[in-house]
DNA sequence: TGCAACGTACGATTTTTATCGTACCTTTGT
DNA sequence: ACAAAGGTACGATAAAAATCGTACGTTGCA
């Protein structure tokens, strides 16, 4: 067996650039190089086009872009799941900070003056309805 | 004014591996680079002990760390505070990958099956005692 | 037809992060 | 006194991530 097509174990770890990159591709879906470049110089730093490019090109090297050639202009899309990318991503960041204990992320957030009222209150009935579904 | 002493504002955004020996000192106190490697030894990954040493040394140029070089043993300690530097790493990361949204993070957490009841419990628990203390 | 606009390919390079070897200093036991 | 043990300093290098310039191919139109 190869790992073309059910393989959920694999390791997925974009580096901070390529997440820039996936976001883009994630909310706009499949895109242009130069869709993305200009998003990216827009939202967060100049970077040149070919810059991306490259980027792109070795994203796709690695699987975490597939890319339709069947234009010249070659249109990539994401070739990782958002939510799963997303939570492993955490997953990592909660063991490494908070002991993997999510209760931990937690109060820091709730800690931290950056969260508005408005967020804690999302995040309390989300969790009350997170209880009574479950119960 | 220079930033010798009260400059809250100062950003600081440690790496991995900065990371790693900040969380020694921040759990066991300040400490020499043979307590903080062996440390990293075991818990992490097998690392020289003069590659901690030299990590060290950059980090107290950056200001990460600060060390006491009265007696030849230097001692480290850590020159920035667990919460509030965690609390910035959390911040980015929030603003990264859920656009800012604390409570987006709270539903990647819980839809997330690593995730045990007892942490679901204890954070709602948290909540509610947040709730309470203010209102 | 030929040139400007726009696209990809890809090597080279820069920047950042991480690791390590070696030189050398200090302490201590005998 | 001096060797062994254990410490620091620091240049060199490796490894990883990111950026860019240049070469070159294709398309469309004046």
């Amino acid at each position: 067996m190869n790992d073309s097509n059910d393989n959920p174990e694999k390791k997925v770890e974009p580096t901070p650039a390529e997440l820039d990159i996936l976001q883009v591709l994630w909310e706009d879906g499949p895109s242009t190089v130069r869709a993305v470049n200009e998003r990216l110089n827009v939202q967060k730093k100049a970077v040149q086009y070919t810059s991306t490019l490259k980027q792109m090109q070795l994203m796709v090297e690695k699987g975490l872009l597939v890319r339709d050639e069947s234009s010249m202009k070659h249109v990539y899309s994401a070739a990782i799941e958002e939510g799963e990318t997303k939570g492993a991503l955490l997953d990592r960041f909660v063991d490494n900070l908070y002991n993997g204990s999510p209760s931990s992320l937690m109060m820091q957030l709730l800690g931290n003056k950056k969260t508005s009222k408005a967020e804690l209150d999302a995040i309390r009935s989300l969790l009350d309805q997170m209880s009574s579904d479950k119960e």
